[in-house]
RNA sequence: GGACCGUUAGCUCAGCUGGCUAGAGCGCUCGCCUCACACGCGAGAGGUCACUGGUUCAAGUCCAGUACGGUCCA
């Protein structure tokens, strides 16, 4: 259906014409009849719905599509998928707030339940600021509810943007499917072993009431103080001890110092008597006490940091637990106390670390044993990277998958995998590596939350009714997904739950990770249609940022590691930071924040995907709007382009007449080398330089090789001169609008529409062999020759301030021999092109110099 | 403290395996309504390639170090 170009192309309303189009006609679709090799997979990352849109999520999707369209347009039938991560705590949090609920497993599902606010406000329409409490079925309907607006904004954005997904093969990380290829990984983990429980102590935050795992953890420097206490050695002398965290005084076990110290050494196998508790701990020696610190002598708490977790378990340490999942001070004070110590202790029940600390440090004052004053010091301190208190350690049951953090086999086996991938750009594979070598213990994949996929296990109880965790009721795979709350395991009834000798669901859910990093088989719906996983998997591409490659990265590498012996992808292609130059100018224009849909209304969205195929693979790009003006008169200029080349006559007709001339058969000579530059960019994943190639030829192109061919293709030398140009113009016009489409989807196939057939992003990418054979053996460096030359002629005219269309009389070129050789060839073109009557070459010259003779101004 | 990345025109960046006078766009200056495009066209000015050494016939490009900026991890 060629259309016919219209007589002023625009580029408004592109956007919804073409979407809308390509969605009727499934132009994306992916073929699941094509076998493996003819398939590119991509491993798209799914967004986190509860957050905003931002220019991040336009930068580097747009990356992956102009990959995705190259690669279909090479043949390949391209299984893009979309994902949407709305499972774990940033949904919880929204929908808390959002709804003014909070989860209580313990509750029964109440039908038809509606929650108390919308939007954060009660029926008054006021802030809602008390949360009631429901049960997790009804919390979970919540998140389902809200995520789903979230999600028609992204995929609103999405379209929008022109991304090539085929959408038939969205899914989200907590659907049923997820929640399956989730719990069934768990539980071959499990059965093979790879998975395992442990109560030990671990990083806790208190705000959420949650295991944290090492790769959520940020340090953040924090102000503290080293408190100076006086401990009591069998002598009776005083020993004494700096420490930062005093209210962990109670839950001393011991004091150590470095097997090397001198001054300790006296003191082996002897006791230390605690202040203000009096209680008798050993003093110990470990290398990681430090000489050089304080007094060179710590005391050991159950549990202040990791250190001491270290030293509890390398040093055989009794755990004297007393801060609580809640981050207070629990109720009962350490057996090991006198009576007298725990009437002391019940002065800190119940508080939290900060007012235990001021109420320790009263008691030790008055004792007389804080010496001097606490030194005020800033130190970092572990923090969950959604939290905003500093994380405790507390002893709890958990669950871990191993990542090679306690076993050196398993570390340098996911070191190795890293080889087995492509990184790009190539120094991201040492984060990758140095992520691995600085693993200090495995995965704790268990999370004490509600929105995300359950733990599938039961437990039985004994007659007790405790818990015998040594023996998980495992599911049958074909019952998942589960939901180990409400589900029963087989050989028990509902009626058990809670009971001795009944059963109880492991409360837990796991890890958001856990489940994104098993995004590939999601995707490729493993196991519930193999056919199709092994037509797609391993998946040749993973998009992501650099940020979380210490976790969805690695954490997917050790699910493919483990699941299929193999690295999930061929290909890693990291994207860069959108820096924010605007945010000084922010400021200024106070706080005139532009939201990606804006931008994509304002510039168009070829234009804000040129803004973003123009930052290279891995490199952080300074947002600038700038750029998208740029984008924008490219598109412009591509349709005025074609529009001129369709008006010299029919293009599908040129394609196939011969191309005589020989400035045109140069010209196709260049455009098949910067094909091959083209493809060979592709395919290293390198879609900026393909863009900065192509559009440099584009506008050498139009500014200079349709000038010089312009009136011979409007006949001024007669048919067969100007039927080389048309037939080199279509070629021209054709092969870049197919180098463009991966940039400037919308764009590109409204011109295709107006005289080709189908999509251009459904046909094939340029032939640079078809184009040198169109071209023949005429020299490129015509096209430059004619270019410079050309260029020159304009200059007289506008140092003499004169129009361009003024005529030149006499036009001397003088240039090297070897130039002019050259430029005789195209003379007639040139002189054509800059209205020169007689042009005289002189050969011999150094460098190129126009002499002109300007018609005089006819005022 | 460790690892990695960067430092080229006022701004944003190219410059791939070292090779003739270092490039583009934006911005700036000047000019032009030239029959595809004024959402345009043409021309011009503007750089001791962060610094110090080294390798080489030749270094923006390779090596070592320094400074500054950034990211990730401790």
């Amino acid at each position: 259906m060629n259309t016919g170009a219209p007589d002023k192309p625009s580029l408004e309303g592109l956007e919804t014409k073409w979407a809308d189009q390509w969605q009727n006609d499934d132009t994306y679709r992916f073929d699941r009849s094509v076998g493996r090799d003819g398939v590119f997979s991509i491993d798209t990352p799914p967004p986190t719905v509860s957050g905003s849109l931002h220019m991040g999520h336009i930068f580097s999707y747009t990356h992956t599509d102009t990959i995705a369209r190259y690669q279909r347009m090479t043949g390949k039938t391209v299984f893009y998928p979309m994902g949407w991560d709305d499972n774990g705590l940033p949904t919880e949090r929204r929908v808390q707030n959002y709804f003014g609920v909070r989860c209580d497993p313990s509750l029964p599902y109440e039908d038809g339940f509606e929650p108390p606010a919308s939007e954060g406000k009660g029926p008054d329409g006021k802030a809602f600021k008390q949360q009631v409490s429901i049960s997790r079925p009804n919390f979970i309907e919540l998140c389902d509810r809200l995520v789903e607006e979230d999600e028609k904004a992204f995929e609103n954005l999405w379209r929008s943007l022109g991304l090539s997904v085929d959408w038939s093969l969205l899914y989200a990380t907590i659907d049923e499917r997820s929640r399956r290829a989730s719990q069934r990984a768990f539980l071959r983990n499990l059965a093979r072993g790879e998975a395992y429980q442990q109560e030990a102590p671990s990083l806790w935050d208190v705000t959420f009431q949650t295991a944290v795992a090492q790769a959520e953890l940020e340090d953040r420097e924090q102000p503290s103080a080293y408190h100076t206490l006086r401990f009591k050695l069998p002598t009776g002398d005083d020993l004494l001890i700096d420490t930062t965290r005093p209210e962990l005084l109670p839950a001393c076990v011991a004091v150590v110092a470095h097997p090397d110290d001198e001054r300790y050494q006296p003191f082996k196998g002897q006791t230390i008597t605690t202040p203000v508790f009096g209680v008798e701990v050993p003093m110990v020696f470990h290398e990681l006490a430090d000489p050089e610190k304080g007094t060179g002598v710590a005391m050991i708490c159950t549990f202040g940091d990791l250190t001491d977790v270290t030293w509890w378990r390398e040093l055989n340490l009794p755990a004297r637990a007393v801060i609580g999942r809640n981050g207070r001070f629990i109720e009962d004070a350490p057996e090991v106390m006198s009576a007298d110590a725990k009437e002391r202790y019940g002065r800190l029940v119940g508080k939290t670390v900060f007012s235990a600390k001021k109420e320790l440090v009263e008691m030790l004052t008055d004792d007389g044993d804080l010496v001097g004053e606490p030194r005020a010091i800033t130190h970092p301190v572990k923090f969950f990277e959604k939290g905003d208190k500093p994380l405790e350690i507390v002893s709890s049951r958990q669950w871990y998958i191993r990542n090679g953090g306690r076993e050196a086999d398993l570390n340098a086996a996911l070191i190795e995998r890293g080889n087995e991938i492509t990184w790009h750009p190539p120094y991201m594979q040492s984060r990758y590596t140095n992520w691995i070598e600085g693993l200090n213990g495995d995965w704790l994949i268990s999370r004490q939350r509600f929105f995300g996929v359950p733990i599938p296990l039961w437990y039985s109880l004994d007659d007790a009714g405790e818990p015998i965790y040594e023996k998980p009721l495992v599911p049958d795979e074909a019952t998942l997904p589960i939901d180990p709350s409400t589900d029963v395991p087989d050989g028990y009834d509902a009626s058990q739950r809670g009971e001795p000798g009944g059963f109880m669901g492991d409360p837990d859910i796991m890890d958001t990770w856990a489940t994104s990093s098993l995004t590939p088989q999601i995707a490729g719906l493993w196991e519930d249609d193999d056919d199709l996983f092994d037509r797609v998997y391993p998946f040749d591409m993973r998009p992501q940022g650099h940020d979380i490659i210490r976790t969805w990265l690695f954490s997917t590498a050790v699910r493919a590691h483990f699941e299929a012996d193999t690295a999930p992808w061929r290909h890693a292609c990291l994207s860069g930071w959108i820096l924010d130059p605007d945010r000084k100018k922010m400021s200024k224009s106070k706080g005139n924040v532009v939201t990606p849909i804006d931008l994509l209304d304002q510039f168009g969205s070829d234009a804000v995907r040129y803004w973003a195929a123009s930052g290279r693979p891995g490199t952080d790009t300074a947002f600038d709007e700038g750029q998208m003006k740029v984008g924008r008169r490219l598109a412009i200029k591509l349709l005025n382009a074609s529009k001129f080349a369709m008006g010299m006559g029919d293009l599908n007709s040129a394609l196939s007449q011969p191309v005589t001339e020989p400035l045109d058969q140069a010209m196709l000579g260049r455009l098949a080398t910067l094909t091959d530059e083209c493809t060979k960019a592709f395919d290293d994943f390198d879609y900026a330089r393909a863009l900065e190639r192509t559009e440099t030829f584009f506008w050498s192109f139009t500014d200079d090789y349709i000038e010089l061919v312009k009136n011979r293709a409007y006949g001024s030398r007669g048919d067969e001169a100007a039927q080389s140009a048309h037939a080199a113009l279509a070629r021209a016009l054709d092969t870049m609008l197919r180098l463009l489409a991966p940039f400037l989807p919308f764009a590109t196939e409204e011109v295709w529409s107006w005289w080709q057939e189908g999509s251009v992003h459904t046909s094939n990418w340029p032939d640079a062999n078809a184009l040198r054979d169109a071209a023949g053996s005429a020299d490129g460096a015509l096209v430059d020759v004619a270019g410079q030359t050309l260029s020159e002629l304009r200059r007289t005219k506008t140092e003499a301030k004169r129009s361009l269309r003024t005529e030149i009389v006499k036009a001397t070129v003088n240039d090297t021999a070897e130039r002019i050789a050259l430029l005789d060839q195209v003379s007639e073109d040139v002189s054509e092109a800059g209205a020169v009557k007689e042009l005289v070459t002189v050969g011999g010259a150094a460098e190129l110099a126009v002499e002109a003779e300007l018609a005089p101004e006819d005022d």
